[in-house]
DNA sequence: ATTTAAATTTAGACTAATCTAAAATGAATT
DNA sequence: AATTCATTTTAGATTAGTCTAAATTTAAAT
């Protein structure tokens, strides 16, 4: 069995690798971590050890067959507690994320099979994200950012792309909740902010919010 | 906040505290913990350090205020995961040590608050233990072992001492299960065995069955 | 093709938790 | 009171994960 660091890394280097399919470099790795770049060299050196990570000294690194597997299976059961806080726990979809980060690190293959069970086999998180089933399929939802859409377009709202605290509440405020139909009304070029229709009422967002917003378009 | 290893030492001097009630020693909590002496003794240092417990070198070690105020916090979470895992997730009682063992561990008021009132606020593990409450308080029942009862008494099942895997899958075999009634039939004194009636059934079991097995006399 | 700058890695140190082996202590026995 | 011996503690090493600072490598710019 892998650390909960180990776990953790590989975690972050599979979101990374969309943003950079051709290969994660060892600051982007930091960054992401929130560490420094010589830690992310070591803790790499002990995945690429382990058969998790493909690394070649200053030239990056991808997850391995295994790694992925293994970053797949973590991620199944963060977002698996999630739903089960949010569901069962009264958790708002904004106070999850922290508890979900110790969760997703309990090793039982029991407790997962059941824990999936239990929630009725879900699909999505509470932020929208896919669940991988049991042997690590999930489809990736078509969809864009609001920023994206243009005038007159329209869609329906199905994840959101930065989870935090903050702006999961600025959301709630606004009443803006996954699953809402939402078409863009006007466009302002200059500060590219939008004038969005959703629930009959009419909202201005900016571009820092349409930004953080998937849309899956209609 | 505390470390995985600090909450389980000071888990384990609140168990033997019950054995060893003006003090706990370097061995025996060595014995309980699996680990060498020396180990403990570095630990003991570092939870003296933090109030915790209460240490003079060579003179043995108490839980301080603190220290018993953690331990049956962690405590508690561990028992309210167990009924999580055998009335929620299929999981049997032979089972549910291994993984609450990990689940004991993660950090959320929230989270326990939130399980205790999903659960119904239970007071007592599927091992018969009780619950303590957000406030730490639990009752001790009456118990005694089975092996101390007399030829014609009888009484409920209400715990087991050992709840190793075996042990409790032995007792699942022979259908002894928490609230039975059992009745000293016959005592045998040259090996202790004892034949008791449970379900109008008889059944002869051994003094090292016996001396696992708790009774609240009726 | 050098030089420069940024990115990456190495070297060496630190904390937490553990271990083995040696030293110190204290309790029991003569 | 001295000796023995089990218990306990210390000393020094090890592993995992992290850090700072220095060295190295790559890539970009002249």
């Amino acid at each position: 069995m892998y650390t909960f660091s180990e776990e953790n890394y590989l975690k972050a280097i599979f979101h990374l690798e969309r943003s950079y399919p051709s290969g994660v470099s060892t600051n982007a790795l930091a960054e992401e971590m929130e560490t420094k770049a010589s830690s992310v060299t070591d803790m790499i050196k002990k995945l690429s050890e382990k058969k998790l990570v493909d690394y070649k000294k200053y030239q990056g690194f991808k997850l391995s067959g295994l790694g992925r597997e293994t970053a797949i299976s973590v991620i199944r059961k963060h977002r698996l507690w999630e739903v089960f806080l949010v569901e069962k726990l009264n958790f708002s979809w904004d106070e999850v994320h922290e508890v979900a980060e110790q969760l997703e690190h309990i090793k039982s293959e029991k407790l997962i099979r059941e824990l999936d069970r239990f929630l009725g086999f879900p699909t999505r998180d509470p932020h929208g994200d896919p669940i991988p089933d049991a042997e690590g399929n999930f489809k990736v939802l078509n969809k864009v950012l609001l920023s994206d859409l243009k005038k007159g377009e329209s869609g329906i709202f199905v994840g959101v792309k930065d989870s935090s605290t903050t702006f999961l509440q600025f959301l709630d405020k606004r009443n803006i909740a996954l699953g809402s139909e939402i078409k863009i009304i006007d466009k302002e070029p200059f500060d590219q902010s939008v004038l969005i229709k959703m629930n009959d009422e009419e909202l201005r967002v900016s571009n820092l919010i349409s930004g953080n917003i998937y849309i899956k378009i209609t």
